[in-house]
DNA sequence: TCACGAAAAC
């Protein structure tokens, strides 16, 4: 009785799948489900009862009156409970499995069969690569189900046969797809697990966690990895270090982070791979202080601090402007063992002329050419350093060396040089440089802008539209920065309506007129004594919730002073006092 | 494995 009010409870999706079964026995559908009743008795009294060792010499001729689908589901139920009967034979139960799919098959949606059969097979370590191989393949050639369904189907079996579930079949199936790439069944097969009360093995967990990582299915690992956190036995360095590694691949930086603290405020034992990863992490988030107590608590640790870290550290502190810091963990490197490197050297060296030490770079620059190998990103540098400083000859002479090493001159370079000719008045050679950048179709962006700057600054208009034109018909898109000169350029020379011109191209093109432009606009305005339009222009400005800066106050209150509207400049200022800002009026 | 990678103007 039980087991006709059991397969009422059946989901219909499987009665379905039984009737769909795949027909890989000789006989047609109709006929094997006849024979499985020749075969074995429908009657509940007989189930315990054993076929023969040979099942097939135990045939006797009967015949069935039910219903398809309900005979179907007799059938398996009687497999079923026929695989029960010998569940301390393993042999014998593969056997009896192995005939009866052979001579009547099962229903390709059925997993029941062989989850029984499974449980048989892995309490007897001898047969566990059977129960393996017999997993493999209802995976890849017999399945219809989900992985979750699967899983669920069986444990539902277990429930209503009435054995105690073991997780080895499950771990098994785990590791079936992770194997063959199944990872949506695999993640499936995991949740459900899960669900059910089963944790699944460590390794395996490892494995399919570590899979997803390099498969670029982060969201996916994320959420796997949680189950691992709330397991003890599985939550440790290695895992942790998994996770901060794929995120940090992806740019996730700040979850690496919490990841790392997470695993910091926990019970397990952090080893200096995990603090590389963090310190590299902090590094870029540009966090020297947090770098920096990093190789405090490594340290502390009686961990050892890799070259590498240093090296990162270094350059964030260099790239915060805390060469005082980088200096000292520099020393601290070298007194560790680690050798000076390229890379903290080029750092340091731009970290001296930006604290406008340019003898100190330039000596730098000397230790490098001895001791090491300077390359492209050496020469930048130095050469940027000396452009810097307007030393013009030095910039010549170290071009020409670096000319010399076979290192060719980047865009960047010649970016660079161009600025320091034109800052230092050398015209003929910045058009030089121009030019060439310009007829090999490196010249970007920064090369049109240097010298649109320069002649804008300098009032030379009809220069800076040359240039310009040069740029848009080379196919280069100015940026706001490049539409920010020549309004400049433009407003300067009292060209109100060619500066609005370009304020509408550049509105055009999205980019934000900032508080600097509008300061810019609202200057040119007063200058033309178009005090009204400058006044306008404020306004403007204000209406787009774009904040004034003092500088640009005090042209607006100037501005108006220089008109004689004194008493509304006053009224102005008290307006803008309330509003919050405090304009300091000269 | 690779590591300076971008700015100015009132």
């Amino acid at each position: 009785m039980k087991l006709l009010s059991s397969s009422s409870t059946i989901p219909p999706r499987l009665l379905f799948s039984l009737i769909l079964r795949k027909s890989n026995s000789s006989a047609s559908p109709s006929t094997s489900l006849h024979k499985i009743f020749e075969l074995f008795p429908s009657n509940t009294d007989d189930i315990g009862k054993e076929p023969t060792s040979d099942p097939q010499t135990s045939v006797k001729i009967r015949t069935s009156q039910k219903p398809i689908s309900e005979n179907r589901v007799l059938k398996q139920s009687i497999v079923i409970r026929t695989l029960l009967a010998r569940n301390d034979d393993p042999v014998s139960a593969l056997e009896y499995y192995k005939w009866a799919e052979k001579n009547h098959g099962f229903a390709s949606g059925s997993a029941d069969p062989l989850g029984v059969l499974l449980h048989i097979l892995v309490k007897s370590p001898e047969h566990c690569r059977m129960a393996k191989n017999l997993l493999n393949h209802y995976v890849f050639s017999d399945s219809v189900l989900s992985a979750a369904v699967i899983v669920r189907r069986i444990v539902n079996c277990s429930k209503r046969f009435g054995f105690e579930l073991n997780p080895r079949v499950f771990n098994y199936l785990l590791n079936v797809y992770i194997k063959g790439h199944r990872y949506t069944d695999a993640i499936g097969c995991f949740r459900t697990m899960v669900i059910c009360g089963m944790m699944p093995w460590i390794p395996y967990t490892k494995k399919l966690l570590s899979t997803l990582v390099e498969r670029n299915m982060l969201g996916q690992a994320q959420s796997l990895f949680r189950c691992v956190v709330l397991r003890p036995e599985s939550y440790d360095c290695a895992t942790v270090h998994l996770m901060m590694l794929a995120c940090l691949q992806v740019g996730k930086v700040e979850e690496a982070q919490k990841y790392f603290m997470e695993a910091r405020g926990s019970e397990i034992k952090l080893e200096s791979s995990i603090y590389r990863t963090a310190v590299e992490a902090a590094c870029r988030k540009l966090d020297d202080k947090l770098a920096c107590s990093l190789l405090r608590e490594i340290k502390e640790k009686g961990l050892v601090v890799s070259g590498n870290s240093f090296t990162c550290v270094i350059c964030t502190c260099l790239k915060q402007r805390n060469i005082v810091e980088a200096i000292r963990l520099k020393d601290e490197m070298i007194r560790s063992g680690h050798p000076m490197n390229l890379r903290v050297a080029n750092n340091l060296m731009k970290g001296c002329y930006l604290h406008g030490d340019l003898n100190s770079a330039l000596e730098l620059f000397n230790i490098i050419k001895d001791e090491l190998t300077p390359n492209e990103n050496t020469y930048s540098v130095i050469l940027e350093g000396c452009c810097r400083s307007g030393d013009m000859e030095k910039v010549q002479e170290i071009h020409k060396e670096m000319k010399q090493a076979g290192i060719p001159t980047s865009i960047c370079v010649v970016n660079s040089l161009i600025k320091g000719f034109l800052e230092a008045q050398l015209m003929e050679d910045a058009t030089k440089f121009f030019d060439v950048a310009v007829e090999t179709g490196i010249a970007n962006v920064y090369t049109y802008n240097n010298f649109i700057s320069w002649f804008c600054k300098e009032g030379m208009m009809d220069k800076a539209y040359a240039i310009w034109d040069k740029m848009i018909d080379k196919g280069v898109e100015p940026t706001a920065n490049v539409y920010g000169n020549m309004i400049l350029g433009n407003c300067r020379k009292g060209n109100m309506d060619a500066a609005i011109d370009f304020v509408s191209k550049m509105l055009q093109k999205n980019f934000k007129v900032n508080v600097v432009t509008y300061g810019v606009l609202i200057q040119g305005y007063f200058n033309g004594s178009e005090s009204e339009k400058a006044l306008g222009m404020f306004d403007h400005m204000m209406s787009l919730g774009i904040a004034p800066t003092n500088f640009t106050l005090n042209i607006l209150i100037r501005g108006l002073c220089k008109f004689g509207r004194t008493a509304e400049a006053k009224e102005r200022m008290k307006k803008l006092v309330e509003m919050g800002f405090s304009p300091v009026c000269t």
